[in-house]
DNA sequence: TGGCTATTTGGCTATATTGCCAAATAGTGC
DNA sequence: GCACTATTTGGCAATATAGCCAAATAGCCA
């Protein structure tokens, strides 16, 4: 059931876990709106530029982003563009939840 | 940018740290056919019941499953139905990259 | 070549996650 | 109450992840 397909499911979780971090979902949802150099990322985050390498070549090695070297700058871009639709449907659930939780708390 | 919405980030990104797990991912899958026992998934998994009862609290607690208790048995059920949709994206992404590797290969 | 900038890689510590066992909890039936 | 089953919780060791600094790499320009 499990243990003989459990390499195709490490596989599939490996674009969870590449997404499965605040950082790295600001990333992708800020790649969104089009390419963005690493600096420029950097600068956004706040973090470390290695710390920023080192999230993106996760992203890149799940397949969700795509990288391009011109001149001295590196810009990364999306390339699993169905993530962001799924954005917004973790977003609805949240929203519901909390409204939920609202409501049991005023009634 | 980030550090201002951080907590913002940090409770998406707990949604896909929750599906970040082959066994939670097998999971979810197979609780899209329909609702079962701890039991059941635990012979499915493989894995110690404890193990399994842990995992499906994190599931619940990221709002991607809910649960119910019906005499002994705790049956758990897909809440945040719209994973499954992005269960297929990764899927046709991944089979891309295979095909690509593959023609690369023997180009 | 050398100096400068952008990015990646190596290494380290701190923290988080995983999976097991053992024990606690909850529900059933005698 | 007791015995039994299903599930959860606590605790622990092994492993993985995150962030920083320092050093390496790569490209530009003089």
């Amino acid at each position: 059931m499990f243990k003989e397909n459990r390499t195709h499911y490490e596989k599939r979780s490996q674009v969870f876990k590449a997404l499965a971090h605040p950082a790295r979902l600001f990333m992708v949802e800020e790649l969104a709106s089009g390419e963005r150099c690493v600096c420029e990322l950097t600068a956004m985050l706040g973090l470390d530029t290695s710390t920023v390498s080192k999230h993106l070549s996760v992203l890149k090695n799940a397949g969700v982003v795509s990288d391009e070297k011109r001149g001295l700058m590196v810009y990364y871009s999306i390339k699993m563009t169905c993530v962001l639709g799924f954005f917004s449907c973790v977003q609805k659930s949240l929203d519901e939840d909390v409204r939920k939780q609202f409501s049991t708390l005023s009634a």
